[in-house]
DNA sequence: ATAATATATGAATAATTGTTCAATTGTCAA
DNA sequence: TTGACAATTGAACAATTATTCATATATTAT
């Protein structure tokens, strides 16, 4: 049934029993931490954080967290790949926007536990 | 002033300067990202989920997970670090229990972000 | 005390990941 | 077409990390 392996028995079956059925799909859980995976990056937060306040190139993200293109180039294609910022080619610029409405609601959420 | 250094100039100085004030502390980014790392992995996600469901000691989650005890008990002390779960022993055992509220309301979110 | 059980811990290994560097593609202006 | 600029990409390196294994600590029962 399932292919990884515990080395004891339970202390109370019964508790098990119950909750097994409510554990997500591994699937879901794999999408779940990945999306977190994502998040859990300070240049990607910062990312997310100035695109929650202006489109911007990524010329003008390079110059505002101070580091190179490149990096930042790499690090808008993981949030380009996990469907939290979109790109948009206006000639020799390609300008970035958030394209997720959960994105400000979890990142609000994030503060409430960080800073009490 | 930075300690960093881009490749480039702005293409908009005039955006840049505007969100450049409104960019978060780097001490709230570091601990915002590091909240998010904790989640990003798949075994914690599933600690947490299931202690959502009911307070368990660390035998029971292992037998739950399909994981050694050892393995459980190494990512419940990062839980614990992150101040995501505390702990409490009662005889031989030691029951762990969900300790912020924020976590539901953020894997919630989540997936609403992952499902749609 | 001793044995048995539950959990924690440290070291080691394998895998993943962020940034840098160099090279490439695509666009505009001259 | 040539040159300059903007962005992307791939490979390489260093750093981080999850699990395993062996060992240690703590509690209970005998």
């Amino acid at each position: 049934m399932d292919n990884k392996r515990s080395d004891c028995e339970a202390i109370n079956i019964d508790i098990v029993n119950r909750v097994k059925p409510n554990m997500p799909e591994m699937k879901l859980l794999y999408e779940l931490s990945d999306f977190f995976k994502v998040m859990g990056d300070s240049t990607r937060i910062q990312l997310l954080w100035a695109l929650e306040e202006s489109e911007m190139c990524v010329g003008d993200l390079a110059v505002l967290l101070n580091m190179t293109k490149s990096a930042v180039s790499h690090q808008l294609k993981v949030l380009r790949t996990a469907k939290l910022v979109r790109a948009e080619k206006k000639g020799k610029n390609v300008y970035y926007a958030l394209d997720d409405h959960h994105v400000k609601d979890i990142l609000e959420k994030a503060l409430g536990h960080v800073c009490e």
